[in-house]
DNA sequence: GCCACGGGCGACCAGCGGACGGTGAGCAC
DNA sequence: GTGCTCACCGTCCGCTGGTCGCCCGTGGC
């Protein structure tokens, strides 16, 4: 059962991996088989496999056709090597799942600069801010993600950086984890949140997704919203910031006006324009931005 | 501005009087006042106050259409006298307002077996569990509601008692509550709540309507679903548990059983079965009857 | 007056949504 | 190698939704 299911899950990461590349990303197949095994090691694993099983299926799917078929399953793909900290070696149960990896290997690119400089990464532990004992679980502890760069469509980040396809696809892979989270708890019974809520990150950290976390999610809330809104609009800012050498900061800045004006033309209901659109639904809305507006509609009345 | 304000708000309380008196009901109008008090004290009075005035207008309403006329000022009236727990003396700033309400009073009835007997309670400061000091500000500690006995519909409650038509009434007036936080929030471009909240809770508080409290409305709200659902259902079960003489308990308990009916009619969808209704839509559904829908739904599968 | 019953609601709790800014990765020189 | 820029995300915080059971109001005797 549990070999099969590795087999599938290698065969739809496979196109998964097709479809990353398109939109200029780079995944570590390591870190899937990471992700996989702590999957298995979970509590709530049976609960999950169960879905995983019932994926693919004629179920859902509201949006886009082509990541319709990799639907439950795609989120075990992963960034570039620096996901991978280390503590695959001996003693992982799951060994064979490496072996069935290489086979796929070839299809993986990993345009890093230096794609195996990680050995000096190894020892490296920070010491932790506050209370140092009680870290013991996991023992290992993550390394921060590349930084993100402004980025234009289909373009695939230089050096040690993270693109904004990349930032979009973890807001989609949220979306999935949602969905995940919603039918664990339908199943059992009870409550199940209707946005991304702090249950859906743990649920996005207990499966192996540990690269997703609240304060980065929350931070690029509005950004993910304008491109989900208006890609052309979004597309349009991004080349602009690229071509001027912009940080993401000011990027991100600049994402606010856009949504602002789309508010006005919703008659200020930010809520609703949240509300309308599929994708965005599951995301509270930025205090940020509802402020902005507020402020703009303030201006517009006298 | 503050006067004829007043004066409005005794007229709308007069119709309520004759609302509340034909479902049953009893109220104090010197509450009515003490609310009004508080209510210009308090410092988020600027806000409410301009919603009184927008009330009663051709908005909303979406229920009941003899509530309509009151709308935003009904949840001034309260239930019996031992609300009025003996700061209405003279140093209190709003006398002016205490003339004007005799000439109301006439319409009022108080059906209380004994309803001057308040005397002996004003000393009767009960000693705080915890915390005796930092009770400041309003002095005077409420009296805890005199408990529900089950009533049939329009039953007027005997004795120290309160009915299950005042129960329901309260409920409809949290919803109200509920849309005056939202307006609130709305004009200030805040988050606002579509659920009674706690947020709402205080709300309720502040404006003097301090017979509401999060404790019991939760734990009735299953009974009020009920009640939203199917009346004759609802009254049915009052009749019949109330010429059994059982206790509010038994009934509330009562009160799961057709829910759950009805949620199996509806492939078990609870939550759905109160979003589908508009006034308990506003409701989160209760632990309990979730649960009770799990297994029941469990029973039916096996 | 007194007692036994039963339920109102103060107060607690785990965990929430939301925010901030110290580390420390990263690149230019 | 060195310095300095900037953003990632650990960690905090005021509350939330949810609950329990103490205290005491209440009616019967």
């Amino acid at each position: 059962m549990t070999d099969s299911e590795i087999e599938e899950l290698m065969k739809v990461m496979r196109d998964s991996c097709h479809i990353e590349l398109l939109v200029g990303e780079k995944y570590g197949i390591k870190t899937a088989i990471r992700t996989q095994k702590k999957h298995l090691e979970d509590e709530t694993e049976r609960q999950r496999s169960r879905i995983t099983k019932r994926g693919k299926g004629p179920e859902s799917s509201t949006e886009t056709s082509k990541e319709g078929a990799l639907e439950t399953s795609d989120h075990q793909i992963m960034p570039p090597e620096n996901m991978v900290p280390g503590d695959m070696n001996g003693r992982d149960p799951l060994l064979i799942i490496q072996g069935a990896n290489t086979g796929t290997s070839a299809v993986i690119s990993v345009p890093e600069t230096s794609s195996d400089d990680d050995g000096k990464r190894h020892g490296k532990k920070k010491q932790r801010r506050k209370r140092n004992r009680e870290l013991g679980d996991d023992g290992e502890d993550r390394q921060r993600e590349h930084p993100f760069i402004v980025t234009e469509p289909g373009e695939l980040a230089r050096g040690k950086k993270n693109g904004l396809d990349y930032l979009f696809h973890l807001y989609e892979q949220c979306g999935r984890f949602l969905e995940e989270v919603q039918q664990i708890c339908k199943e059992r019974g009870e409550k199940y949140p209707t946005k991304v809520t702090n249950q859906v990150f743990r649920h996005a950290k207990h499966v192996g997704a540990s690269y997703i976390n609240k304060p980065k999610m929350r931070h690029y809330v509005h950004c993910y919203a304008l491109h989900c809104l208006s890609i052309e609009h979004s597309n349009h800012l991004r080349k602009l910031f690229k071509n001027r050498g912009e940080s993401v900061g000011a990027w991100r800045q600049a994402c606010y006006y856009p949504l602002v004006e789309m508010a006005r033309e919703n008659h200020w209901d930010i809520e609703g324009v949240f509300n309308r659109n599929d994708r965005l639904r599951i995301w509270y809305v930025p205090t940020r931005l509802r402020q902005l507006c507020h402020i703009e509609k303030g201006k517009e009345c006298s």
